[in-house]
DNA sequence: CTGGTAAAGTGGTCAGGCCAATTCCGGGGC
DNA sequence: GCCCCGGAATTGGCCTGACCACTTTACCAG
C-alpha cells in the first residue's frame, strides 16, 4: 500500500489514517496486536519516529492501545469520545435559558415541517411519560426523549445535535442535586401538562402557538429550578 | 489522582498534559504562539522528538494547530475531539440555519451585556482573521475564533458551548472539501466587512443592529454555501 | 513438572542531522 | 519615498541510529 506521491497531510496523519482504516475494515479485529513498529515502519517505507507519531494519534483517539514492552493492539471501531463540557459555576440559568431559545424554534418548526411519524413519535414519548409517573418513577428519562423527538421533528438534525447536546449538560455533577429538588410528582403534572399543550400545538400545525407553549414551559422550568437554587443558596450559607 | 513521585504515564502524555493545562489556564491565549519545538524542548528538559509527540497529541485533541514553517499556535480551552456528530447526509443548510438562530441571539445578547475585554478580544480576532488574509492565507481558525468569542461575550457560556459544537462539525470529511470552493480571497473580504459591521453594532451597544448584521452575515454564507452546493452536485452527475 | 533465569522481542527516549516551508529583512528598482 | 523581491534565518517535517526499560518467551537446572 504505498503513499501517495502529492498528499500534502502530514506523514504521520497519512499513516495514521491507513492503520484507522485498516481497524475500521476488520482488517485488525478488536484485541488484536498490530505488526511491531519497526515493521509497519518498514512495510510502508517509512521511518519508525513516524510510525510512533501516527500510533500515539490513533491511541489519541481511541483506535488503539500502546502496552510497553508488548505491542500496540486494536481497540475496535468507533472510538471512544468526550464530549465537550459545560463550565463547572455556570448556573442552570443560562442552560435554560439556551433551551429557551433553541428548544421554541424547534417546536416551531416542527409544527412546520414534521412528519406524521414524527409527531407520532413525540406523542409516544408523552404517553410514555405519563405512564412512568403513574407507577410514581421520575419521568426524567421519557422527559428527555420528548424533547428530543421534537428537535429530530423539526427537520434539522443541527438543532437536533444542539438539543442532544445541552440536555446531556444535566447529567454534570452539580444538576443532579437540584434535579432531585425538582421531583415531587405534582410538579411532573404541571410538566406533563405543559408538554401537552406543546405536542397539540404541533399536531394542529400551528408553529405560533407551538413556539409560545415551549416558552412557557421553559419559563416555568426556569421558574421551578430558581426555588431550588435559592433554597440551596440558603443553606450554604 | 495516582501523583507518583515518578510518574509512570509516558512522556508525551506527560508533556501534552502540561502544555494543556497552561492553555486551559489562559497562560497560552487562543491564537498565540507556541514556543518553538527545539526552544520547549530544552525548557522541559526532554528531547524534540518527545515534543513532536506531545504536539501530535494535542493537535489530535484539538487544543493546538500546527502550522509547517510558521509555529504552533494554541486553540483555545477545551478540545473538540470526539464530540457528538452530525449525521453525514445532513447538507450545509441545516447547520447554517441553527447557527442562524443561536449566533445571531449571542450576538444581540453581547451587544446588551459583553464587557469591555469581551468586546475587545472580539476586535482581536477580527484584526487577526484581517492579517492572515492579507498575507493570502485562509483565515479559517481566525474566523471560528471571531464567531466563539461573540459567543462567549454573550454571557451565556451554554450558548457558547453549542455555538463551539456547530462550528467543530465543519471539520466533518465532508465539509472540508466545501470549505475549499468557498475560499476565495474576494468572498473572505466579504465575510470580514460583514463582520466588521456585526463587531460595530456589538460596541455600540445596539442589540437589535448586531443581531440584524448576524443573520445577514449567515444569510450570505448560506448562500455562498449554496453555489458551491450546486456545483459540487452537478459535478457528481 | 516446576521454577527461575537468560535471551529475544518490543516500545520509550534520545542525539544529531538534513530538508522544506515560512518568515523576516535589507537592498534594488520604480 | 514606496514597493517588490531575493537571500538569510527561523521553524516544523522527517530520517538514521543508538541505547534503555519493560515484557514475553525459551531454556535449563532442580
Amino acid at each position: 500500500m504505498p503513499l501517495q506521491s502529492v498528499d500534502s497531510r502530514r506523514l504521520y496523519r497519512q499513516i495514521a489514517d491507513q492503520i484507522a482504516a485498516l481497524i475500521e475494515k476488520g482488517e485488525y479485529r478488536a484485541g488484536e496486536r498490530l505488526p511491531p513498529e519497526r515493521d509497519l515502519a518498514r512495510q510502508l517505507g517509512v521511518s519508525r519516529p513516524s510510525v510512533r507519531e501516527a500510533l500515539i494519534a490513533l491511541e489519541v483517539e481511541g483506535y488503539v492501545e500502546v502496552r510497553v514492552g508488548s505491542g500496540v493492539y486494536a481497540l475496535g471501531p468507533h472510538p471512544a469520545s468526550g464530549s465537550p463540557v459545560l463550565p463547572a459555576d455556570s448556573g442552570p440559568f443560562e442552560l435554560i435559558r439556551a433551551r429557551w431559545l433553541i428548544e421554541s424554534e424547534c417546536a416551531s418548526l416542527a409544527a412546520r415541517s414534521a412528519t406524521r411519524a414524527q409527531v407520532r413519535a413525540v406523542e409516544d414519548a408523552l404517553d410514555q411519560m405519563q405512564a412512568q409517573r403513574d407507577k410514581g418513577t421520575m419521568p426524567l428519562a421519557s422527559d428527555r426523549l420528548f424533547h428530543l423527538r421534537i428537535a429530530e421533528a423539526s427537520g434539522n438534525s443541527a438543532l437536533a445535535l444542539v438539543v442532544k447536546t445541552l440536555w446531556d449538560q444535566r447529567m454534570g455533577p452539580l444538576f443532579l442535586r437540584l434535579e432531585h429538588h425538582y421531583d415531587t410528582p405534582a410538579l411532573w403534572d404541571v410538566a406533563i401538562r405543559e408538554h401537552h399543550e406543546i405536542v397539540q400545538a404541533i399536531a394542529r400545525r400551528d408553529p405560533t402557538a407551538a413556539r409560545a407553549a415551549m416558552r412557557r414551559h421553559m419559563n416555568h422550568a426556569a421558574r421551578r429550578f430558581s426555588t431550588s437554587w435559592e433554597k440551596r443558596k440558603r443553606r450554604k450559607a
